[in-house]
DNA sequence: TTGATTGTTCGAATTTCATCGAAATATTTA
DNA sequence: TAAATATTTCGATGAAATTCGAACAATCAA
């Protein structure tokens, strides 16, 4: 079973959140994220035009950047928006994001 | 007389500026900027760590993400932030920045 | 236990980015 | 006109990011 690390907020810097988001599959992901309103949803959840390894890699990207969770479940992979949090640090940020949609 | 060309508020994407915004150098360039509210800054009235072709490319980066806009005035390069734009566009994005200096 | 599903990790190819020194350009000043 | 100043452009380099296929690992279902 893996697990997964999360930056504490303190640790969130905004060179990395805005690397992260700069990426328009990972602007997508944290678009769908949105939308589901706090239910985790698994990587082929997301309507991605890239291979299962490059999503992979950009789940960690946005992981490790501080914006999003991912716990496994069973044979699966919930991910889900750290909004609160993100709110808090980067107030409207993600709004921003999701604007685009 | 160089002159340079900006591109238009509906043509700003925010892939682009995130990009731009995830550099260190050019986050404390926009710092500057906003501290200068509103009036016109040369590159050296930038504290910046690199050389001047660096900081060129910095500026140009900004500038074609929409971010800052550049008028030559004799020798030196005014810059200075498109700050009611950008509000326009994506409202308290710039705030953020700023908030880290 | 066999197979199907889900996602990670590895290694490699390609592209993009940050950086610099040196040369070039434009403007002002002497 | 020559020198000084401010900045851009060029060409190169090394570092980082994106992407993929293939191999691997974990879980679930039959």
């Amino acid at each position: 079973m893996k697990t997964f690390t999360h930056p504490k907020l303190e640790a969130i810097s905004l060179s990395a959140v805005m690397q992260a988001l700069a990426d328009p599959c990972r602007q997508q992901i944290v678009i769908t994220l949105k939308e589901a309103d706090g239910r985790g949803l698994a990587c082929n959840e997301f309507e991605l035009e890239v291979s299962k390894a490059t999503a992979s890699h950009h789940f960690e990207t946005l992981r490790s950047a501080g914006i999003i969770e991912s716990r496994s479940e069973g044979v699966k992979c919930l991910s889900s928006l750290r909004e609160n949090e993100m709110n808090e640090r980067f107030p409207g940020l993600l709004d921003l994001v999701a604007a685009e949609g």
